[in-house]
Formats: C-alpha cells, structure tokens, sequence
DNA sequence: CTAATAATTCAAACCGCTTTGAAAATGGAG
DNA sequence: CTCCATTTTCAAAGCGGTTTGAATTATTAG
C-alpha cells in the first residue's frame, strides 16, 4: 500500500494525508482520525526513500567503529553504548546504521556516508588524542558528536565524555590513603585520548603526594583479558612489584586478577586492584559487595546522552554545541586494602 | 554534485553515466574511464534514496537485537557477530542498520522495517527453541537468515549454527572420560534454542555412559559473569558438589571460576571446567596453553557466513534455502583434570 | 443574504536516480 | 556509396513521497 492508493481508498487528496501523517496543523482533526485510522488498517507507511529524497533527510544516523587492522579488536564496551544510542534513536524514530571499517578506510567512510546521504548525522566514538577524524567530520560539514574528547583538537565540536581524569586521580588518592606507593596503571591504548586523560589525573594524584612516577609501572595497550593477564604478571614478577594496581576496564581488571590468582596472592591483601567500570550489561560488578573498588560510569547512559546531543544537533543546526562531563563515582568493593608491611 | 550536474560538466546525458558506474556493457570502455574518472574528480556519488526509490532495493541489512524488557541485558556475543557480518556487507556495498527492541516489539519491528522499504533483508539472532519471529518474517516475504535454528518451526529457512548438541556431548564425554559423575551444566536461557541442543547433548553423553541426569546439576539463565558465579558457589556448596561444570560463555565461565577460587578449590584440581568459547575478540582465551577447556567456535566467522548467505538470498531469491553447521573444537586448557578421589 | 475571511483541500512540481524504448552514430557488406 | 546491422547515446517515464501556491469550502460579519 502506498501513498496514491491509499489516497484513492480514501477519496482524499495525497498532499492531505502527508500531512495528517506529518502533524501539520491544516488539517482537520477529523479527517486527521480517519485518515490515521485507514493508514493502520492498510498497514500503511511511508517509503523511506521516497522521504529521504523528498525531505533530504535520511533519519538515519551513522556509528562507525574503526579496527585497526593488525588485531581485530570490537571494542567491548561497543554493544552496550550502542543500546543507550538506541533506546534515544527509537523514540525519535530515527535509524541506526552501523559501519565497521580498517583505519585506514576512516576517512573515506564519512565522505561516502554523507555524499550518498545515507546518513543525517554521525557519532564519534574512541577519539585519539589528536584525531584527524573530527577535522574531517568539521570540513564536511556533517553534524556529529563525540563519545570522548580530542585533547590535541581545537575544533569546536560537541561532546559526551566521563571526567577520566578526576576518576583516576581519586582512585590513585584513594589507593595513596590505604599506604600504597607502589602504583601501577594498566592502561587503555596510549594513543586513545581516554587513556591519556587517565594517565594524567594518576599522574597528579602521585605527584601531589610527592611520590615518582615509575615508568616500569604504567602500560598501555587493547582492553582485553589476556593483556590485562600479561602485562599483570609481568609487573607482579619484577623485583619490586606494584602493591597496587589501576586498570582501564572490567575485561582487563579480570585478567589481572588472574595473574594475581595464579601467583597465589590475594586482591585486596598483598594486591589492591581499582578498575573503572562502564557497568557493561553482561559484567555486573558483583551484587552487594562489588568485586572490584570501581571508578564507574554507565556507558549506556552515555549512548543515550550522545544520541541526544546529535538528534539537536540536527534539528537545530543553530544551537550553540553542548558538552557534558560525566562524573565517575568511585565505588568501594573487595578488591582493594591497605598495603600490607 | 548529483547526477544532472555532472552529467551537464560532461556533455554527457544521465542515462550514460548511471550505465557506466553501473556496469552496463552499453557503455563504450573509452567513455566508462572517462565518467568514472570525472566522478572521482567531482567527489559524486549517487544519492541512496533516489537509487532506493528508482531501484526498489535499499542496500541496506537489518540486525535486530532483542533485549528482555526486566534486565536491559546485551548479548556479549553481539559485538563479534556484527563485526563478521559488517565485513562481508563491505564487501558486497551493503550497508547495515541496526535495531534494538524491547521484547514485546519484535513483531512490528520487522513489519516496519520492510514496508518502509528501509532493508532488504534481516538477520535474525538468539532464536528460541519456538520462535514466532521466524513464522512472522516467513509471512512478511522478506529475505532472512537465523543465527541458529529453532527446533520447533517448521518454517523452511536459512540457517548458520554451531553444532551445539555434538559439542556439548563431546566435552561431557571427555569429562568423563577423566572419571567425572557429577558434571553440572551452566546453561543460557532455557527459552534459547542453543541452549535446549546443549543440553541435549549433554544428557545424551551422560546417558550413555548410564550415569543419571541430576537436575540439581543443571541451571540455565542469562549469560553474565555474576550469574556464572552465582550459581556455581550454589551447586559447589551443596553437599554433593560437582567435580566438573560445563558453562556457556566465557564470561559465565570466569563467574564459575570467580566461585571456585572464592571457596580455595582449584581449577583442573578439585573443580574442572569446560566452557563454550565464542572466540571473542576482547576475551581471548589465553595463549599457548587455553585457561579454559572449551569447545571453540568464532562467532565473527558466523556472522561472515550469515551475512553471505542472506546476500545470496536477496540477490537470487529462487535459490534453495541454505543451511550451515559449523562443527566446534573441542580445545584443551588448563582448567580440566582427572577427577580427584 | 452577500461579502470577506478563515479553514481545508487539492493539483502539480520536485527530490535524484534507474531503465525503457527510440534515435543517432558507427561499422561492415555488397 | 548505399544499405543494413550493431553500438552507443538519449529523452522521458517512473519510483513514492513532501511541499508550494492556488482553489475550494466553511465560517463569520455586516
């Protein structure tokens, strides 16, 4: 069923439908009922290209992850930031469209989405400390919003991100008040400009208490168990290990409690463990009593505010760009103590 | 630049042009190299809703993903899949549209879907042992493909699926081959068609062997990490625990052993475990030695395959239907040992 | 009851591409 | 050189909506 034949069905003219359809005013409210009420006895909907092109509009907005093209890494917080989106999308009936691409294919992506018109707007996610992808997405002209911050970037875009670095700071405080000195961090990739915002507030936090950084304590690499595991016990085997540790994410948190395990210590007694937590639908920190003290900051919550941004965005081209610093709360859990003499 | 600006730019009429980016053979070589040079130059490609409009087919897939409405819950194994399938539609210029619906949406979801004209075909995920979904898209006429199989339906559909049922009998024989009896199952949701074959499976080696199935040793529920733990410190605290558990996903596997270490009994040693391993890009399964026995099958190569197969349906709709059983391994790691006496 | 105004409805243009059926250009044979 | 067959190119008709400007109908005022 289409426009014309519903039109037909109803002896009324397709423009009136459109904009019963639509919400215009100049229509009567009861031809609007009528005509509201045919549509869904027909199962009538308007064609999606048919509107697209008519309105240049795609309702439709565009998530592209990058993966570098080494290690085919799916970023693990990916499935539920893109529920948050969701959830927003659909109540403004707006799609999503999901692109995957080689790094090297990130520019060319969001010209080619644009262009062809596939898409009305773009979210940005895992930004680099200096990321030519917002250059690009500024130029083009496209509305888009970042999951995070460029540092190194000075275009004025908008943006959703969690304060990593007050989070980091308190936890290594937090660690710094339970007599630990030895403070390792366990990082996300070094370039991503979350990891580098993390590395500084724990950088501060060490410094204001007069304690040295130790290069041989900070790493940096992809969020997984087995790298959390590797770097862990490679750490914990040094001379003088860490007492503490800090990592980016539940999945490497649990593989550097492996490695403690493994060497038969205890979290919480000759290792402390803090890990920030996106509060991932299917690694719920624990019931009660949370598994690992925490720096935690729902991801999906964060989907949700980003998709928001961009739907205003779009609609309103003219608004001033928003911004919205997250606070992580630092949750206390059995992971961590006081360091042992 | 759309289509009548360039073609203004090249002297050339629109028909022509269309041809020639097309692949048309009416198209002299000569004036092909010429066109497709000029719409690199002029940075032109179509406009999608004009070519959804004029060619009825929108390049685009749709994945639903349902999530039950209590417990906002992810599948872990999403990431992956998608991940797979993105690659191939890539490859074929397809793009890939994502839903995400509350369970009681499911059904209009795929009729909104195809009546706008929005997709082309679905894949369709996690099915139940009797799935609606499948009798609702087979009325519907649109292209699909499961990712699994729904033993109820009788519905002639397409399908990619792990052989679930020879896996699991073959890690419950190999568990008793090591002399285990008291194997418990930590199982998906009992609803899931998956997990109902696994099940199978494992009653069937049990069975053979002429040891009874206790079902105080079998739990099915949402794959998380709490949930592993949770009913694992249950059955090990009773008071005849089990010597060996099979689990579903990595993630409820490091619950289980989350519990097994709580209460000071060791992996392989007094508790063994087999888990099944979707080969996550983010929680790898260890190096050289697996932490986990498992039987290991990659969902990013599902995906890749569900992906091809719905492609070739939508591009040949008179094919035969496909159907795809992906056999797993059954890996050797660390975490199984003869039972203890 | 008529004229002026407001509220509805309508016909037609347009969005940008694909594709058909016809026309023009080219090439080959006689 | 002409005629016919083959290539190549073209103009125009959709595809199914939205939106503009005009026409019609209903309402109110005088």
């Amino acid at each position: 069923m289409n426009l014309r034949q519903l039109s037909e069905v109803l002896g009324v003219s397709q423009t009136t439908i459109s904009r019963a359809l639509n919400g215009y005013p100049e229509v009567s409210e009861k031809t609007r009922q009528r005509i509201e009420q045919a549509a869904r006895k027909y199962n009538y909907s308007p064609n999606r290209g048919a509107s697209t092109l008519a309105t240049g509009r795609s309702m439709t907005i565009g998530h592209v992850l990058s993966e570098a093209t080494s290690h085919e890494l799916v970023n693990p917080i990916f499935g539920d930031f893109i529920a948050g989106a969701s959830e927003v999308y659909k109540a403004n009936k707006y799609d999503m469209l999901f692109s995957l691409v080689k790094n090297e294919e990130e520019s060319d992506i969001y010209n080619s989405l644009l262009r062809r018109g596939v898409v009305d707007g773009v979210v940005l996610q895992a930004p680099k400390i200096s990321d030519e992808r917002i250059d690009i997405l500024e130029k083009l002209g496209i509305p888009f919003v970042v999951h995070g911050r460029s540092s190194r970037s000075n275009a004025n875009y908008s943006w959703v991100d969690v304060n990593n670095r007050s989070a980091f700071r308190r936890a290594t405080e937090f660690l710094l008040d339970l007599g630990h000195r030895k403070i390792a961090l366990i990082n996300g990739l070094a370039t991503l400009d979350f990891a580098q915002r993390r590395y500084l507030g724990y950088c501060e936090a060490l410094e204001s208490r007069g304690v040295a950084v130790n290069g041989n304590l900070v790493k940096g690499a992809e969020m997984t168990e087995v790298y959390g595991y590797m770097v862990a016990k490679e750490m914990l085997l040094q001379k003088s290990p860490p007492t503490a540790i800090l990592t980016a994410s539940m999945i490497s948190a649990i593989g550097v409690r492996r490695a403690v395990q493994e060497l038969g210590l205890t979290l919480g007694k000759q290792v402390s463990i803090v890990t920030h937590d996106d509060e991932l639908s299917y690694l719920n920190n624990g019931q009660q009593i949370p598994i690992f003290t925490a720096t935690r900051s729902s991801v999906r919550k964060a989907g949700r505010i980003a998709a928001q941004m961009l739907i205003d965005r779009i609609e309103n081209p003219n608004a001033p760009r928003a911004e919205m610093l997250l606070e992580a709360e630092l949750v206390l859990g059995a992971s961590t103590g006081p360091v042992q003499q």
